[in-house]
DNA sequence: CATAAATAATTTGCATACAAACTTTTTGTG
DNA sequence: CACAAAAAGTTTGTATGCAAATTATTTATG
């Protein structure tokens, strides 16, 4: 590789950063990072799962669950509860709180999304979709 | 948005994720991470450059600059001079296990380049490198 | 059924990243 | 030239992320 730029490792990285910061700034007005919200989003798909589950589905480390229920716990956002059937577990709850932030945190971010992507035609975006979404999604070497 | 995994933040994190991860185990065998890596790449292109040249190439803030160059000279691997022309900058230089390094290491880029990115063919490959160059430019909203 | 293996969560340690505050030095302005 | 503004680097604090080790519990196996 010639030039740093040319390396898709780089610019994977550096067009992440910058839908990573617009969303970092449009959500902190609600003390919320973008790691908070996508963990928040999956709650209000469903409520009372593992942490393991969430780990399994935004594909985080166990480690990493643990430190963003932390924070979230700590914000009064979500509440861990004992499992009633396996007591190795705890299900991840929303507080009342954390539920009044559905509308208005999705509605942030989806103005990101289409502020970020509005420099894209739509069979671009598509494409963009698809080819990120199979690389993220490639088994191990 | 509906699922968190039509929103473009969190595809492109994964797809980072992805090839980030890929390249950090090849790269451990040299001790080195991807990050330390392309720090090291804009070195091999051009020896004795100020701190701040290397942030605004790698669009790093200055405290994260800070941090890498302090791993990489404990590592052996760079040295910090102090400019003979200004006091409050220092020069930063690769030393000769510094050098030794580029052949390898970029021969461990390339092929991860070349595995990660074997799913494409060539003009999705042209597209993804010009969508994501864009993206990455794009200027603050 | 006893025990090994697997699972869930946590803790610790390390490496990015950025924000904000601070120090030193250089530049620009009146 | 004096002094404000800018620039370079560092420090501190916070938030991801993963690896490796640990604890507690559950599942699987002989």
């Amino acid at each position: 590789m010639e030039r740093i730029e040319d390396c898709f490792g780089f610019l994977l990285g550096k067009a992440y950063q910058k839908v990573f910061q617009l969303e970092k700034a449009r959500l902190s007005e609600y003390g919320v990072t973008p790691v908070q919200f996508v963990l928040l989003h999956v709650l209000w798909e469903k409520d009372g799962q593992k942490g393991v589950e969430l780990g399994t589905r935004l594909r985080l480390d166990g480690a990493t669950i643990t430190g963003l229920l932390d924070r979230l716990e700590q914000m009064g956002l979500i509440e861990r509860r004992p499992s009633p059937t396996d007591r190795r577990t705890n299900l991840i709850y929303l507080t009342p709180r954390g539920r009044e932030l559905e509308k208005p945190l999705n509605e942030i971010s989806d103005e990101v999304n289409r502020e970020a992507m509005s420099i894209f035609r739509e069979e671009e975006l598509a494409m963009l979709k698809s080819m990120l979404t199979r690389l993220g999604l490639e088994k191990e070497a």
